[in-house]
DNA sequence: TTATTTTTTTAGACAAGTCTAAACATTTGA
DNA sequence: TCAAATGTTTAGACTTGTCTAAAAAAATAA
């Protein structure tokens, strides 16, 4: 049975794969966790003991199967509190992540299977990312960046990339929420800002911080 | 912030405490975490630093009221979290301690508030042991152990003492539930056993180890 | 290519929580 | 009352996960 800090070292992982193509390094992921690099070292050298990882020195990790397997159930778990959080206690979608994080670690594949239940088998968190199902495959659906959406053409909003609360509460005050749809009606090539135009009518100006870390699909 | 370790803890001592008169030994303690007596001294030694008990050397432990206030709260989440698992993921009475073992350490005073309202405000656990409110006040309902029970008066289970999985299943088999009423209609001197007749007609025949571990109120 | 910078690892230390073995208190009982 | 039994604490050690400081490897740049 793992720690709940080793459940984080291969969540964090597996987020830093997704977002990169090489394998992952010793200082991105101690920036990742908050800790010292050489803590990281270590840890490494005990989920390679476990098999959780494949490590050379110097050369970064990546995960094995049984490691990636692990941290998805973990991201399942993360985003199905989330959605409880949400739809059934009626937090707003930008204060539960941290309960999330806590809740994560609960150890018990029934309960997780009768939240699940519960919850009616949501396929997407309260941000948008999808929820792996109960053998662990991730239905993708190909989202882009905002930033590189073109112009005249209907989007919805499918995800957002930063947890930050900043931006989940900027989006939320401008009804930019998961689903919802938008145009982008112009590019400003001077600050790679875009102005897009919603459903509701509104028309708004995105910097680009905010184009790049909302994804969309088209509709 | 205290560690899972330190609020098990508390809540040893609070149980404890609860089922005897006098102050709390070491042993008792060790025995309930499943620990050793040196282990415990340790702890006690920390915990009194932070004014969470009242420790001499040799002379056992109390709670100070400190230290109470915290073990009633993990207590509450307790309850509440057990209330979740059978009343909204359909679990059975008798399989929701573990889980909620764990989930009693969850940190968010939101959290438990939300839940607390979504479930309607409950007074009383799966197991019939009252939830005390946000304040830490406990509604005491004066129940008598049902060996203590007098013949022909109308009574109801109102909590069992014992969470042991044996003792909720045959309970569970027999429609003994909370809540269900029942009248004693004989007592054998023998060995202590009663007979009941329970509101669904049927008549049983409960031994004195059932009796024991069985609280009743009047109707 | 070699020197400098950056990244990573090693070595040694610390805190939390646990253990065993031994020493010390308290209680029991003859 | 005092010796034996029981309960409790101390001392020292181990594990997990962390840290700082220093050494080693890799990457970068002149």
């Amino acid at each position: 049975m793992l720690s709940q800090t080793e459940e984080n070292y291969l969540k964090s992982i597996y987020h830093l794969e997704a977002s990169q193509t090489k394998s992952v390094s010793t200082t991105l992921i101690s920036k990742s966790l908050n800790t010292k690099a050489s803590s990281v070292t270590d840890m490494l050298g005990k989920l390679a003991d476990k098999k959780l990882v494949n490590y050379k020195k110097y050369k970064g990790v990546n995960l094995t199967s049984k490691g990636k397997n692990i941290a998805v159930k973990i991201i399942r778990k993360h985003r199905l509190w989330e959605v409880f959080l949400v739809e059934k206690l009626n937090f707003n979608w930008d204060e539960v992540h941290e309960i999330a994080e806590q809740l994560e670690h609960i150890k018990s594949d029934e309960l997780i299977e009768k939240l699940d239940t519960f919850l009616n088998f949501p396929t997407k968190d309260p941000h948008g990312d999808p929820i792996p199902d109960a053998k662990g495959n991730i239905r993708n659906k190909k989202s882009i960046l905002l930033s590189n959406a073109k112009k005249n053409v209907l989007y919805t909003i499918s995800c957002v990339k930063d947890n930050s609360k900043a931006l989940l509460q900027f989006l939320d005050k401008h009804a930019l929420t998961i689903e919802s749809e938008l145009t982008v009606v112009d590019k400003l090539d001077f600050d790679e800002s875009i102005t897009a135009k919603l459903s509701n009518g509104n028309t708004l100006t995105l910097s680009n911080k905010i184009c790049t870390n909302v994804f969309v699909t088209i509709k």
